[in-house]
DNA sequence: GTAGGGTTAG
């Protein structure tokens, strides 16, 4: 503070409870050189203004900015900073940037203010032009503060060019070793998928603090290295770190990514223990476990538990139950929250949609999708078009589906196309499939299963020439289908199966169940569906290719391995076949167990020989 | 007086 003020007329004192009016005393730091105007209440408003800041409170924190005006403070640097600070913690960014600008004099703590302001709010190009300023007018070397601040732009724009550039001048400045520093670059890194860059720095970090850990969990987790997510997380518990609402938060949905329920109960258990189990943001992702796991009334229960509930909260259990589905009650619960005065954003609609799809509710899904712009100004975006057209094909509207892709407002994506052809499939329209195939091999050439999906659906209208045609391309080609593979938890441990497997240490005994198995649904009337296969070989070799599907091997597994009443959960990375969907069926019916199988697009749940789905999906 | 981390979507 070395600008000196005017007098204190328009100071009121009296409005300033409690605060007597010392003039000029003698001040007790330099920067308090005041003339006519008593500093304690400089000090006071200072104090206010901080408090306004943490307690988030805009309106009082304008009724303070007035009074620092009104006592001649707006020239004076330390109290612009606060302000600066106060605006930003209260979410009104162009205020803080608007006492920014006025600023006769501004000091490195003014620059490194305003820069976390605008990356705080999203605005990560105005942050980066504030940092590029401040290098043009000369005030560097950025510290620490700008720094981190800037990283964290960096981050969301996946900027990982400057991020380097940042590191290589922190590194050259021994910055590096500041733990902001260290964990803003080493969460760019992640962000920006270079995991090991961000590894190696987590190794090399003389301290780390809380968030330098849970920066590094939910790295893996955002570069689908779960187990190695869950492996630190564990270490943290090992070597005693209290664990955060941002490591739960991350632990869980590695869990829920590998389908770990086991693991994920543990999980559940160290959140309520730490008492984060009520946290929205730690709820939200055990309501997501728990459904992804296959545990949609564990789900429910963390839902209920909740009692003041938030939108993402509530599409957490939407989704879940629509995968489920259980349309039903996730209709309820998009009406209930309507109720509770919250109102379904996007990634609700999308969950509706896709629930209405599952149950081929095609009227209900168009209402959705029109009430979604009319009544709550939702925009649908690609995904929302996607579940449309899923629900129209799969409900025979095969036309209706393909004329809605051509009126899209953007170019349509390679699941539009494949939902499209594989409902032309279930509905046998060769002349709309064939349309969307020719798309399909533009857009993902590699992917062998639609080329199987046109084949059958020639097969299906004896088109043999077609068939043979299509098969000649496939291995002209040299395209391959994505392995088939099949996850299960078992003693808390996950066991993973490959399609055609050959080297689990159990596999003899494997293979010997599922003989026993199979011949026993024989007897109910199973029957290999070789269609599901379109490899080019023997009936006897299909039958055998198809007996290995990893969900059969996975299940099989699940059967010898856990108690005589447990149900079995199982998650595979492609859409579970038609031989396995009536697999399955038998299975549950002769062994009475629920079997709960995860695919890439819903659950099944299968019990007493019929499965939830209702052999539509 | 200033800095870094987490949730829901076919």
């Amino acid at each position: 503070m070395n600008k000196k003020v005017p007098s204190s007329s328009g100071f009121h004192s009296k409005s300033l409870s409690g605060v007597s009016s010392i003039q000029s005393e003698t001040p007790s730091s330099e920067s308090l050189v005041w003339v006519g105007v008593c500093w304690t209440e400089v000090l006071y408003l200072q104090d206010l203004l901080q408090r306004c800041a943490r307690k988030r409170a805009a309106k009082e924190g304008k009724v303070c900015h007035g009074r620092t005006i009104q006592a001649g403070l707006q020239t004076d640097t330390l109290t612009s900073n606060i302000l600066i600070n106060m605006y930003s913690k209260c979410g009104l960014v162009d205020f803080a940037r608007w006492v920014f600008d006025r600023m006769p004099e501004r000091s490195l703590v003014s620059w490194n203010t305003m820069i976390s302001s605008h990356t705080r709010h999203g605005e990560e190009e105005e942050a980066l032009d504030l940092f590029m300023q401040m290098q043009r007018e000369g005030i560097t070397p950025p510290s620490e503060f700008a720094l981190s601040s800037i990283l964290c732009a960096c981050a969301a724009k996946s900027a990982v060019f400057e991020c380097q550039q940042l590191h290589a001048f922190a590194l050259k400045n021994e910055m590096v070793s500041n733990v902001f520093v260290g964990t803003a670059v080493l969460d760019v890194y992640a962000k920006c998928y270079l995991i090991k860059d961000a590894c190696r720095i987590f190794d090399r970090m003389p301290d780390r603090s809380a968030v330098t850990w849970s920066s590094m969990v939910a790295g893996y987790v955002q570069n689908d290295l779960y187990e190695e997510a869950l492996m630190l997380f564990h270490r943290a518990q090992i070597i005693g770190l209290e664990q955060t609402q941002f490591t739960l938060s991350a632990a869980l949905c590695a869990c829920a990514s590998l389908a770990a329920l086991i693991e994920g109960n543990q999980v559940h258990a160290v959140s309520i223990k730490t008492g984060f189990g009520s946290n929205l943001f730690v709820a939200a992702s055990l309501i997501d476990m728990y459904a992804k796991c296959g545990s949609i009334e564990e789900a429910y229960f963390v839902f209920s538990s909740v009692k003041e509930k938030n939108v993402v909260l509530l599409n957490a259990m939407i989704s879940g139950f629509s995968k489920h589905a259980r349309s039903l009650e996730a209709m309820i619960l998009f009406e209930k929250m309507q109720q509770m005065g919250i109102s379904p954003n996007e990634v609700t609609y999308v969950s509706v949609l896709s629930a209405c799809s599952h149950m081929g509710l095609v009227r209900k899904g168009q209402r959705y999708f029109d009430l979604m712009i009319r009544e709550h100004n939702v925009y649908p975006n690609i995904l929302h078009y996607s579940c449309l057209v899923d629900i129209l094909g799969r409900a025979g509207m095969t036309h209706e589906a393909h004329d809605l892709i051509e009126r899209l407002p953007f170019d349509a994506t390679a699941s539009m196309w494949g939902s499209l052809l594989a409902s032309c499939r279930i509905h046998g329209n060769l002349e709309v499939a064939e349309v969307a195939a020719k798309h399909l091999f533009e857009i993902e050439p590699d992917n062998a299963g639609n080329h199987i999906l046109l084949s059958n659906i020639y097969a299906e209208k004896k088109r043999w020439v077609e068939v043979a045609r299509a098969r000649k391309l496939l291995k002209d080609n040299g395209v391959k289908k994505e392995m088939g593979m099949s996850w299960i938890e078992v003693k808390g441990k996950v066991h993973k199966f490959v399609v055609g497997e050959g080297n689990h240490p159990q596999i003899a005994e494997i293979f010997a169940k599922l003989e026993d198995l199979a011949a026993e649904m024989m007897k109910l009337g199973y029957k290999a569906e070789i269609e599901h296969d379109l490899h080019d070989v023997e009936e006897d070799r299909k039958e055998e290719l198809l007996r290995h599907h990893s969900e059969k091997l996975a299940l099989t597994f699940g059967l010898i391995e856990s108690p005589p009443c447990a149900p079995i959960r199982i998650k595979k990375n492609l859409r579970i076949c038609g031989d396995c969907h009536s697999f399955m069926k038998f299975a549950s019916r002769i062994t009475g167990r629920k079997i709960i199988v995860r695919d890439t697009n819903r659950f099944h749940h299968f019990s007493d020989g019929s499965c939830s789905c209702g052999d539509f999906w």
